[in-house]
DNA sequence: CTCCATCCGATCGTATATGATTGTGTGGGT
DNA sequence: ACCCACACAATCATATACGATCGGATGGAG
């Protein structure tokens, strides 16, 4: 909205940026769920723009994962199967875990406080969307610490494919959420007491969510029950 | 130039794909290393095709953070600072320690002497470029089979960033590719003898990796000594 | 000699135009 | 009734065209 005439160079970002941030944003908010079709010309038109730039904000959401593209033929909102879901999480265990443990020590007592003020507001919380928020945001205060900056993009990527596939939107039992919130408290609880094993710190953090596998598995809501153990 | 008039459906990879491929092949190969400029008009010109293209194959590379852009400037191959570098080996070693795990129980005898021969030919090599490159497979042969689509991407995405920097093939002290070999072999040992605690596989494999940022580190030829202890 | 205003060339950003490919619907043949 | 050939519509793939922007070269003022 700036007076984009006084000379104060590029009018904004770039169109192809635009046009990758609004489509992004609808894939990962729900609008455009898994499978939808992404048409260029339509999109073009409906963001006012030509299909070129749009073109290339559909390559980079491609090269993130959100999209697939099939030539000749068109993109849509990327699917993801039930094995990558899994796998997914399990990453998503693996780095959180050790996020985790990397950051321990530079978690100022504040910063706890905030996280458990996410998780007291986790506990109360009733809409799928409004826990799946909080509980990204209270491990994202934890890890955003860690003072790796290719692991955090890593599991924010990690969440985004899990936002955007919504899987969690329909599976993430309620109940779960009970035993979550718990886990995070019993977390925040080794944080404060100063435990300085890294191994048990990462561990631990790893248990936690990989017991989300673990809870969707047993109420078997998944088509591949996966693992025998 | 195959006859693409014989109504044979797409003729080939699409001419943004054979761009894609090209750039990033001569990227990860050195030919353009980390700071070269990538003018669009140019690389139309050598690969003879219209700009378009070219500019989907950046964004592509863009995204996988092989290439930086910056607007109404241009591309340049992306460079590697010191703390990425040692963060991008530090998060190998986490996904690698943990595929190295998750691939034990399917390690064949067959695998393991294929990864056996790796070595041998590994500790034999003197050039930079094949060493990396073996190195590289050594590593590729034994996580491929960790079951996890994801943390093997992930783990292509890191080695082929690590291969674009360049920073190895200056730095990687011919020094440390002995100790490294033992090591190998010492995992490949425990995987033979058929350990099969996790915990402890994983925890080998990463110091493994580990190894090499300390080794480098004590070489002092990094500018940031990082951390302190 | 140094510094700043201005200009110009190189390069990017986007729109438009056109050919190519895919999938689909329709009609005839069996 | 079923199947195949053909034609058409939707959509993608790429080329070309042109305006916008940036960074360095140029030339004059202090």
């Amino acid at each position: 909205m700036q007076p984009e005439h006084s000379s104060t160079g590029p009018s904004g970002p770039s169109k192809h940026e635009l046009a990758y941030r609004r489509i992004r944003q609808r894939i990962l908010d729900g609008r455009y769920q898994p499978g939808h079709r992404l048409v260029l010309s339509t999109l073009a038109r409906e963001l006012d723009v030509s299909p070129v730039p749009v073109r290339e904000a559909i390559r980079r959401l491609e090269a993130e994962g959100l999209v697939s593209f099939e030539r000749n033929v068109g993109a849509r909102v990327a699917t993801l199967g039930d094995d990558d879901w899994v796998q997914l999480v399990e990453m998503l265990a693996l780095l959180d875990g050790y996020a985790f443990a990397a950051a321990a020590p530079q978690m100022t007592a504040e910063l706890i406080r905030t996280a458990r003020d996410l998780n007291a507001q986790l506990r109360l919380e009733q809409t799928h969307e409004r826990v799946m928020a909080l509980h990204r945001e209270f491990h994202r205060t934890i890890y955003r610490c860690c003072g790796n900056r290719h692991v955090i993009e890593a599991l924010e990527w990690i969440w985004d494919r899990i936002d955007a596939s919504r899987v969690l939107a329909s599976l993430y039992p309620l109940l779960r959420v009970r035993t979550a919130v718990d886990e995070h408290d019993a977390l925040l609880d080794q944080l404060e007491r100063g435990e300085d094993d890294a191994r048990v710190l990462e561990a631990c953090a790893r248990e936690h969510n990989l017991n989300t596998i673990r809870a969707i598995r047993a109420s078997g809501t998944m088509k591949v029950a996966g693992s025998g153990h």
